[in-house]
DNA sequence: GTCTATACACCGATAGAC
DNA sequence: GTCTATCGGTGTATAGAC
């Protein structure tokens, strides 16, 4: 099954580009218009060089994505190690420009095997990431643990931030106001301003 | 410009099967693969049939999606007038056949200018319906109601429920069942069940 | 590493026969 | 109301020149 063609080095600046290419046009124009010309545009590369350095468009979906869910576990990660870790967090999901990108993948999933299976795997790891420190969060509350299950927060925490970065990118604001401010409410019940006891030890 | 094409009747049923067509290529296969042929063929048509009853593709997508929005709305209605409203909501919300459909629509109105103009309208209308019933239920409540927001619980229930019932169909199950436990408890403790004398399906 | 040229399939849309 | 035939454009992918 594998072709004959050559295929170009993994450091290569347009192997890069095309990366970048195919966000820029689901971003822009959603997953519909990815076809090896329109990304290479973007790229400012002849379509023909999809296919040197990849074997095929779905290759390069792929390369594309695996790239972007390793910023994404980077960028939770990260937010677990910030003084108030989900406020972090609902930085990260709430974000419009990542959302629509977010999405975009995320129903890509449903018609793409290869997405479907790195999908599952990356959002069950971004659940996963940082659990015991939600576990900690939790624990000092009143709030009952067998209830607010800490997958149940990150669950609540990604997917109302995934849809209203998402409809902020649609250009939809009803309700948004209201949201963040409740969202905002809830997680200040669990990290107050600046707690001095349990303040998290920076990582190296 | 207004095409000299004569168009079939609306009350059609090959014009009905060609919206069923639509949501049926949306849901098995996503936007991607929308096409005159691929929506024919489900519909055991020829495509140049699409181009008799529908000035443009683009016209036939925004006649299913108004006919989808249109159920969506009366669906929530409905809801509305159940005995436990909320729980009602999150239901039609969470349930995964239509959360496919529901987001390949909200995906797709990132691109394309109608179908946006038409998701903002649906995504506030849906949102307001019933907003003075919930402003019943959470009166009594100990919950702020300047922070728990109508509409923002609303928004909750809608983008929760939407990414739960997607990831559903998408076969991934971490964290859902948590999930569904921690949203139907905080829906418990505005929707208690219901008094004795009227009659509820077991819950137990 | 990037280009031209080329293959064959599918796209939206139209004209016109029946 | 449904069909055959057809158009120009775009899709993936490959071969081979430079």
């Amino acid at each position: 099954m594998a072709s004959q063609r050559r295929l170009g080095q993994e450091n290569s600046a347009s192997r890069t580009a095309l990366m970048d290419g195919v966000e820029s046009v689901l971003r822009d124009d959603g997953y519909a218009a990815l076809s090896a010309r329109t990304v290479a545009e973007r790229a400012g590369l002849k379509h023909q060089l999809v296919y040197y350095y990849f074997q095929t468009m779905d290759d390069l979906l792929m390369a594309t994505y695996r790239r972007h869910t390793d910023r994404v576990l980077e960028r939770i990660e990260l937010a677990f190690r910030a003084p108030r870790p989900l406020h972090a967090v609902w930085d990260v999901w709430s974000n419009p420009v990542d959302s629509r990108l977010n999405m975009e993948f995320l129903v890509m999933a449903n018609h793409n095997e290869a997405i479907r299976a790195a999908t599952i795997a990356i959002g069950e790891e971004s659940r996963r990431v940082g659990l015991e420190r939600i576990a900690q969060l939790l624990a000092p509350t009143k709030l009952d643990g067998a209830v607010f299950n800490p997958m149940a927060v990150m669950m609540a925490i990604s997917s109302l931030g995934g849809i209203v970065g998402l409809e902020s990118a649609l250009g939809i604001s009803g309700g948004h106001a209201e949201t963040r401010a409740m969202v905002e409410w809830c997680l200040d019940q669990l990290e107050p301003e600046v707690a001095p006891g349990v303040a998290v030890a920076g990582k190296g």
